[in-house]
DNA sequence: CTTGGAATGTCAACAACACTGACATATTAT
DNA sequence: ATAATATGTCAGTGTTGTTGACATTCCAAG
């Protein structure tokens, strides 16, 4: 009942993981993902949004002039479904949609000036809590962290993510 | 642009965190999360079942016998959101919903043998991966990542993933 | 130039899961 | 007796996801 290893490896390096410690990560991935949507969901209710449109705004900010598919793909959700939110988006006026030059069926979508002040208000409410737990954890604790995370993403989204730092700029 | 300070502290200790590390970090959040609930979403589908209903025994098989109230409370849900899930897990025969002989109002829930069968099968699907990853990156990283998470949670929430461990058996 | 397919938008219907508000019932506590 | 607690239920609403079908626009290959 009591087998207080916490952390430990064998002799070739192996990891010892009891269902306890498996079932504490679990569990604690589930308690952090609501303290990590908290803050920006009293933004977002304020304004009538939800998630969906917090989604959008961060990743169209994160790839200016990014087209639909790209971020369909990066979303994960169905056309009819990124639409829905990316329509209220454009009326109002949060995000511009500019049809191709090279390719005319393409949208490159970007955020307007008040798309940019909601993001921000949104990214800082989210950031504040981050940095919070980043400098209370510690820089190899932040650095664990990370590494665990992208160790449990599916390969195709980890592409994504991965991508995401080089921007696609038109 | 190309500032690669990926961990860095000053003379007190402090942590220098730039906006691209913090996106970084939220970014891993979303994806991650992803990979987290991607297994266990393919075993609820067959089934007909959703998240609510995964999380509905994760907890009942944690804490067996536990009420109503507190059920509602770790979840964070409405009475009428959990009622829902509850009286389809029940009706299925996978929960046993008991009257408390202490007192009577109260309802004291607990896996039947399906119940437990099914809630094994999602949390093996979801402890492989986590299994998988935490072998990935390594028993430091671990820490560090348990950490973070921990540091990210409200205060009233990592109260409740605290209370866990020590379960409350009636 | 015609045709196939890709990219996009839109309509309708539906399901899961959350919410609020109101109300009923049984039980315990004061 | 009365108030408060624990639970269940009904009705309505909203967000976000899904499928399926269909139209439009445009690029590219024949």
């Amino acid at each position: 009942m009591a087998q207080g290893q916490s952390r430990s490896e064998n002799t070739r390096g192996m990891l010892f993981l009891t269902d306890e410690q498996l079932r504490k990560g679990i569990e604690a991935m589930f308690f952090a993902y609501r303290g990590f949507t908290a803050d920006p969901d009293r933004i977002l209710t304020e304004k009538s949004y939800g998630r969906a449109h917090h989604r959008a705004l961060h990743f169209i900010h994160r790839s200016p002039g990014t087209t639909v598919n790209k971020l369909l793909a990066t979303l994960g959700v169905t056309k009819q479904s990124l639409n829905r939110v990316l329509r209220t988006l454009i009326e109002d006026g949060l995000v511009l949609n500019k049809i191709g030059t090279r390719d005319k069926r393409q949208r490159h979508l970007s955020l307007t000036e008040a798309g940019i002040d909601l993001e921000r208000a949104l990214s800082d409410a989210q950031s504040d809590r981050m940095r919070a737990a980043y400098r209370q954890a510690g820089a190899d604790a932040v650095h664990g962290f990370c590494t665990v995370l992208e160790a449990m993403m599916d390969p195709e989204l980890k592409e994504h993510y991965e991508n995401l730092t080089g921007g696609e700029h038109i």
